[in-house]
RNA sequence: GCCUCUGUAGCUCAGUUGGUAGAGCAGAGGACUGAAAAUCCUCGUGUCGUUGGUUCGAUUCCGACCGGAGGCA
């Protein structure tokens, strides 16, 4: 109720959230916040599409080329600094507009989650690898059955990292996972969101616009930009590296396939990607959906935004 | 023209010593709390190229034909 009031831009990848992000901002006195995991880091504009100086019209963007691409974030220090972000603008009396396609991020940021303790490159998850290589997955969902049965119940054998994790957050803080969760959960949201999404009504649309997006991005330089982050030093290994795009260029800029190889794997991982999104969007009942048909029309768009704004009484 | 190999799920292929078939990938659905553009789970009936023959029964054996690859002329 007194909660601050806050929009979201949500979609799957390639679906104009960069675009109604600005719209919407300039209409309603906003600034964007973008929600995405690697639009965080520098010098990666062009694979992961992130708003240039020109698209971004005037309106000030926060959480975008914020992050040393060397240097691997995680959700919680996002959720941490884009809050700050969000609790900025409102200071200044206009409306954080959350433009994202990071399903978690966004959720951390609305509902004020909190996270265990423990991370990459730290001492007890090097320790849990170790004994995950050695013993094997099995050995540590049982370890995880006796200290957390719950959180073993619900993992899958295969599901390494979870179990990882799981374990970590146990020995960290001697508290279990499942625990921790339950109490972050049950803390009210921190802020009041009016959802928004975009996709398209067919999904052969957005294959197709996927298609193209990416062609451009090969086409615009992006075999370069990833030359200049390993120049610079990125690790392979760093999560920068993990972004759709870059991880493929990797692969073509070692010679392990031809740039048209990595370009259609590119394409192939961006529309799973967007399959992913969706999934993650759809348990979200409070989304009021653009559906596409076959092009995107934000002028139409901006206007049946506005009217479910105005009505519920935002502006 | 002749010879050899080949034609099985959208794609790449396995297989059935004759009892109508199964993997990977793609695709679809789902999960998701410190890597999340990550990670993980579930889902496989298709004229077994066509057409004759042998057989109780053929996708499997035999013949012809059609398509593909290679070789010899």
């Amino acid at each position: 109720m007194d909660k601050p009031r806050v929009l979201c831009v949500v979609g799957p990848t390639a679906c104009g959230k960069t675009r109604m992000g600005v719209l919407l901002a300039r209409r309603f006195n906003g600034e964007v916040v973008s929600v995405d995991s690697m639009q965080i880091y520098r010098g990666m504009t062009i694979g992961t599409a992130a708003p240039t100086a020109r698209e971004m019209e005037g309106v000030p963007h926060h959480m975008v080329a914020v992050a040393d691409p060397a240097e691997s974030w995680s959700v919680a220090r996002f959720a941490a600094e884009a809050d700050k972000c969000v609790r900025d603008i409102l200071s200044r009396g206009k409306l954080p507009v959350l433009v994202g396609g990071t399903g978690l991020y966004l959720d951390a940021v609305i509902f004020g989650r909190s996270f265990a303790a423990g991370s990459a490159g730290g001492a007890v998850r090097e320790r849990l690898q170790v004994r995950l290589a050695q013993e094997g997955p099995e050995a540590l969902l049982a370890r995880l059955q006796e200290v957390d049965p719950e959180a073993a119940q619900k993992l899958h054998p295969a599901d390494h990292k979870r179990i990882l994790r799981a374990l970590e957050v146990y020995e960290e803080t001697g508290r279990t996972i499942t625990e921790h969760d339950r109490e972050s959960k049950s803390l009210p949201r921190k802020y009041d969101p009016l959802y928004i999404g975009l996709a398209f009504q067919d999904r052969a649309d957005m294959r197709a616009l996927i298609d193209r997006r990416v062609d451009a991005m090969v086409e615009a330089g992006l075999a370069d930009e990833v030359r200049s982050l390993l120049a610079s030093g990125v690790p392979r290994a760093a999560t920068a590296f993990q972004a759709i795009g870059y991880k493929e260029l990797l692969a073509y800029l070692d010679g392990a396939c031809t740039l048209t190889e990595a370009a259609e794997e590119i394409k192939l991982r961006s529309r799973q990607y967007a399959k992913r999104q969706l999934t993650w969007l759809r348990r979200n009942r409070d989304i009021h959906w653009i559906l596409w048909e076959k092009e995107r029309d934000f002028a139409r768009a901006l206007q049946i935004v506005t009217e479910i704004l105005t009505a519920s009484g935002l502006q």
